[in-house]
DNA sequence: CGCCGCATTGACGTTCGTCAAGTCTAGTGG
DNA sequence: CCACTAGACTTGACGAACGTCAATGCGGCG
């Protein structure tokens, strides 16, 4: 029974930093450990949650790699974004108590299901958690604001660009290398997410490779000139 | 003094099922009153905030229209929004303390200023407030969703009839006729929300007046055809 | 070994952006 | 009252970027 405890317990869990807010008491601790009600496994491509079911948790992402993406009436889909280990899933069905989006695990994964209600309830005590869901979800805005410029105003190579970038960057927090990464996701889901189809993705590869940007093994991308990278999704700033 | 206490109370207010949570207790009506510390009127072409700003309160318009917009470091920006009665501004500040987009007047406006810390303090006490909160922020993400979807799947006049479709439906919910309104904003910022230029948007309108679809004289638009405009959005769902 | 899904590449077409000219409207000042 | 102006809007001609369609390559798995 230690193992159980320690297997849902946030405050020995090596993606802490991510999840939970910091500087707790021990008081705090205790409360905050109660969040988590337990542990789910996906299989790669299973689902963890889908449009139109009900809402009752948020998932924190322990393991794996996952999508979100809407579906139109008739058939369209729109990747809204990857998540990987420490990143919260499942903001979008607060709102109507239902789901509004799928997410869909790229690979194995295993997410810590935290009771929304109970989230709730803990928040009301323990204030830096509170504050901490509201910057999970005013985070969650502000990327998406990112988002729409992306798609909004940038040009396929910008947006591959930004793409790589932020993907590297989140990997690096998370202790990985800073020029090397390997792509959960297909050449389509990436379109989907970056508004482009998946042959300009593939183009939009081949092309940086020919300028000795990145090299492209399939999905393992080496990152050689990160400059170039960064002058392209930041194009002409002057000084 | 009583005109005063009027003034800033929400419990009066007739926005107040636009912002407020419903079904709240005498009790809890007065915790929620304190709320709203003050209003402040901002000039159209004025910033309520601009980026890189303090972040200390959210913003409940009370009259009048914004849009809030993020701008990249060479110059281009993207609306993220347009704002009416009743909406919340802000929520981008929550996250590292500090806005990131800037919210501009199109017109004359007048604003609740809810200061944050405030906020935090009486959701947890008011369990309908706190809920509310989370809902409101949800309710933005899903939103994006949408604008993500628009923007990374839709095609010019799609788009463009989705905008309309989802102005008319806002400003029905505030009691304006559900087949005529008026823009508050340029062709430009329309096409900054849509990812399209001014030119594509002024020309998309000209099809759709051609078509029969709208009357367009300016930023007055007469909807004609609310039903033609449904099927642009949602091309070929049979049945 | 052969199949299947994913990825790459080429040829061609469409949509939308760019550039430029011209119109309309509201606001200003004579 | 009207002329003038500035900003917003419309429209046309043209081109670039990206989508579409199709053929082919590649790698992993039964």
């Amino acid at each position: 029974m230690i193992k159980d405890t320690i297997k849902v317990a946030c405050s020995n869990c090596n993606l802490r930093e991510l999840c939970m807010p910091v500087g707790l008491s021990e008081e705090e601790l205790v409360r905050v450990d109660e969040l988590v009600a337990s542990r789910r496994r996906i299989k790669r491509g299973q689902a963890l949650f889908q449009t139109g079911e009900k809402f009752s948790s948020l998932y924190a992402v322990r393991t794996g790699f996952f999508k979100t993406a809407v579906t139109t009436e008739d058939g369209r889909d729109q990747v809204t974004g990857f998540q990987m280990a420490g990143e919260i899933i499942g903001l979008d069905g607060i709102v109507n108590d239902h789901h509004t989006c799928d997410a869909i695990a790229l690979e194995d994964a295993e997410v810590c299901i935290m009771p929304f209600d109970r989230i709730e309830e803990i928040s009301r005590e323990v204030g830096a958690l509170q504050h901490h869901v509201h910057k999970i979800m005013s985070r969650e805005i502000v990327r998406e604001h990112g988002v729409m410029l992306l798609l909004g105003s940038m040009r396929a190579e910008e947006r591959l660009a930004a793409f790589l970038l932020n993907l590297v960057q989140r990997l690096q927090a998370r202790g990985f290398s800073r020029s090397e990464l390997i792509l959960r996701m297909t050449r389509e889901e990436i379109g989907s997410y970056l508004g482009m189809k998946l042959e300009t993705v593939s183009r939009t590869f081949s092309k940086f490779a020919d300028e000795g940007i990145i090299e492209v093994k399939q999905r393992h991308i080496f990152i050689q000139d990160a400059e170039a990278l960064k002058r392209l999704v930041n194009p002409q700033v002057c000084h």
